[in-house]
DNA sequence: TCGTAAACTGAACTGAACTCAGTTGTGGGA
DNA sequence: TCCCACAACTGAGTTCAGTTCAGTTTACGA
């Protein structure tokens, strides 16, 4: 259960790896991890290709860091929107809600996401791409768990109805983040209608 | 509205195209897309690497190909289903159970369909690949477009709760079709049980 | 049996990711 | 003020999967 922490390392002031994060968000969101040549990211943050490889071990070890980084945030942000909720119903919407709160940065991060999730089934060669990718296995392990207990909690109190919590969970959460694949930040339908339709489906699948 | 049909090479009795595909299927499924070596296929399948481009331009060609036929089938059985269901809501549970009436290849190919969904976004250099991309942005808007239509009609009719309807489609086939990333047929969890499961929920989010 | 098109091949090429063997620059201690 | 340690960086070169090239082989209908 317990992977090793993989710990930020200390950022002088001159460090570019939150440039080159930043601009590796961008590219990965806009065109796809594949489509984005690791030294376009480079150039964009002024360095030599080169120089990426002070930062980061390779293309893939930054696009799981950003991965990883993104899942800690969202399994926070569940964690601190359900915790002060005793009613289950309650904490679904909140846990919602949370999901939907966020910058355009964290849409981008949710998109890259949801579109290499594959890349965390399959071991990687590096040891510092291992780390990254078996921490983040273990936070999406997590927020799943988090939802289940959620359910499960709902359901012994007879708030929801009895259904198997976990795949009910991994229901939810796939129509969650779904919206990552589709939504724009300048499109039509805006961020807050799709939170309030998708609580509302939520509410919907485990209402008693 | 009108893409380009691909129109399926004809297959010669020696072809190997179906036994390429197939291999593909296997290793893009089994392993990712990135992390399948061409070559590999091109071994399994029992000739040189070279003799794949007698078949694809490309290995994208190949992927994109096999998303195409995935979800050529998809809208096929949709439209399949739903055809002689005059009630809207019977109608739609037909729909769910059809999602999930899928062979082990369908499986493996909803998978690499579900993990490469955003090599649709970029346009392609190659002719080909350009052409195999656009059918199946095609397909994935007549998937959205039929089951839209299908809560448009539940909601005229007052089967269904009126809400947005596009939004609520793309929020029932991103849960249906999230199915695929953890589904595995040797799993603890069936095939049957999540159809049913989920069938639930999308009769639950459009309830009057 | 011959012509031809599909099926195939080994060798060479390409380009993006990555390695190597260093150089530059800056902040902290004597 | 100098010097050192180490973060930050670089240009030249390597690797390797994907791809192209310039053909050869094989099956089959006329």
């Amino acid at each position: 259960m317990k992977a090793a922490k993989i710990v930020e390392p200390d950022e002088s002031p001159r460090s570019k790896r939150r440039a080159i994060l930043a601009a590796a968000v961008k590219n990965f969101g806009k065109n796809g991890y594949d489509a984005t040549k690791w030294s376009v990211v480079a150039d964009q943050v002024g360095i030599g290709q080169t120089a990426l490889y002070h930062y980061f071990e390779s293309k893939a070890h930054c696009l799981l860091t950003i991965m990883r980084l993104e899942l800690q945030r969202s399994l926070e942000m569940f964690t601190k929107a359900t915790a002060d909720q005793p009613d289950p119903m309650e904490a679904l919407r909140a846990a919602v809600r949370s999901a939907y709160a966020v910058s355009e940065q964290n849409v981008l991060q949710m998109r890259i996401l949801q579109n290499n999730l594959a890349i965390l089934a399959v071991p990687r060669n590096s040891k510092k791409e291992e780390a990254e990718r078996l921490a983040a296995r273990e936070l999406v392990h997590g927020i799943e768990a988090a939802w289940t207990e959620l359910l499960e909690r709902g359901m012994a109190e007879g708030a929801f109805a009895r259904r198997d919590p976990h795949t009910l969970a991994l229901n939810m959460l796939g129509m969650i983040v779904s919206v990552w694949r589709w939504y724009r930040p300048k499109g039509l339908v805006t961020l807050s209608s799709v939170s309030e339709l998708t609580e509302d489906c939520c509410v919907r699948m485990v209402a008693p």
